[in-house]
DNA sequence: GACAAGAACGAACGGTCGTACTATTTTGTT
DNA sequence: AACAAAATAGTACGACCGTTCGTTCTTGTC
């Protein structure tokens, strides 16, 4: 590891969590170098345009997101006990970050702001839903799910759960909230048995 | 309605949408002075700050919100019905704004931005939040739902879903993101039937 | 230890930000 | 028609925006 790439790194673990503050869009050059001890120029030269430095936080959280939730859930058994530790990576994953998800952030901040960010944001989200829509179907070929659910309702729902908790996460307490998930939960997986 | 009341209002409906398109914080004084047709220091003398702006647009969404969504639900039958309404009303009222519901976008926006802008948008959330609870309430009391029912739960669960359909909504087309939301409220209205 | 390559810096650019003033125009009342 | 009040415009400010450029310091290689 170069020097180089070093403090790019360390850049992009900064600018991911400052994302998850204020949202990618609000994230700045200046605040970044000061927030990194580098000066505006310095920072700059890493990335060539603000744009690209966006590009990259999201690379950057996407990579960190495989390997914090996808992948260690992809280890366990298939089926609900699969589904619970994707939860449980998600929701570990989101508290991390001080503001939070940053994907669900950065849709909200995106959604109506065309461009290659966007365009990023929108396949790493359908790739997100396609993930929950594969474990719903190991699920099924591991006994644990009737066979003749539908995968894209339940990506829908259990991304629905996920949002409801991120939300209540910053309005309600930390117990509140987990208790509603946990319930919620519940029921969806018994709804697909 | 004097001149004056007038060019606020037009402001504020203006400056509303734009703040669901790009969050309320990437609303500039200088673009909405443009949109509104009024120079930057016309539009300034009407509000007083940036963050008294933020504030009375806030306000004025909640205004819009009530009469649009809350209010003509609660003239429909207690119950179910009800339910239904204020479900189609909020969908309604999200596909109103160019960039969707700004409540939603404005709670990631400022859930880590403390500030008065913050504080309102929380309350305003509880509110909304304790205003499905009762109709979880009203829905007992018609003979709709069980009489044990957990009432939080019930607005964790509905709000989850129109999350769900919200963020679907800007990454699929239409007709998916209503029917995975009208598939989901169905069995989440039996589950506490 | 020399030296090219890479990394970080400082200063400056044109623009826009929010805000503060002072004018000017428009409105409503008499 | 006169005139005070209200509404809007104009101008300017310091701060910061993203970006460019030339310079300096640091790194790794021979």
């Amino acid at each position: 590891m170069t020097k180089g790439e070093d403090t790019r790194l360390s850049v992009l673990d900064t600018g991911l969590d400052m994302a998850s503050q204020l949202g990618l869009e609000c994230v700045t050059i200046g605040n970044l170098a000061k927030a990194t001890n580098l000066s505006k120029s310095g920072l700059f030269a890493h990335f060539q345009s603000k744009e690209n430095l966006q590009i990259e936080i999201l690379n950057h959280a996407a990579q960190l997101f495989s390997e914090g939730v996808i992948i260690p859930a992809l280890k366990t058994k298939a089926g609900i006990s699969r589904i619970r530790a994707l939860v449980d990576n998600w929701i570990q994953w989101s508290s991390e970050l001080t503001g939070g998800c940053i994907f669900v952030s950065a849709s909200t901040d995106f959604s109506d702001r065309p461009g290659k960010v966007r365009d990023l944001l929108l396949r790493q989200q359908k790739q997100w839903i396609d993930c929950l829509r594969r474990i719903a179907q190991s699920a099924v070929q591991a006994g644990d799910f009737r066979s003749d659910i539908d995968f894209d309702q339940f990506a829908f729902d259990l991304y629905s759960l996920l949002l409801g908790f991120h939300l209540y996460y910053k309005l309600l307490d930390d117990a509140e909230s987990k208790k509603h998930q946990e319930t919620a939960l519940v029921r969806l997986l018994n709804s697909y048995q």
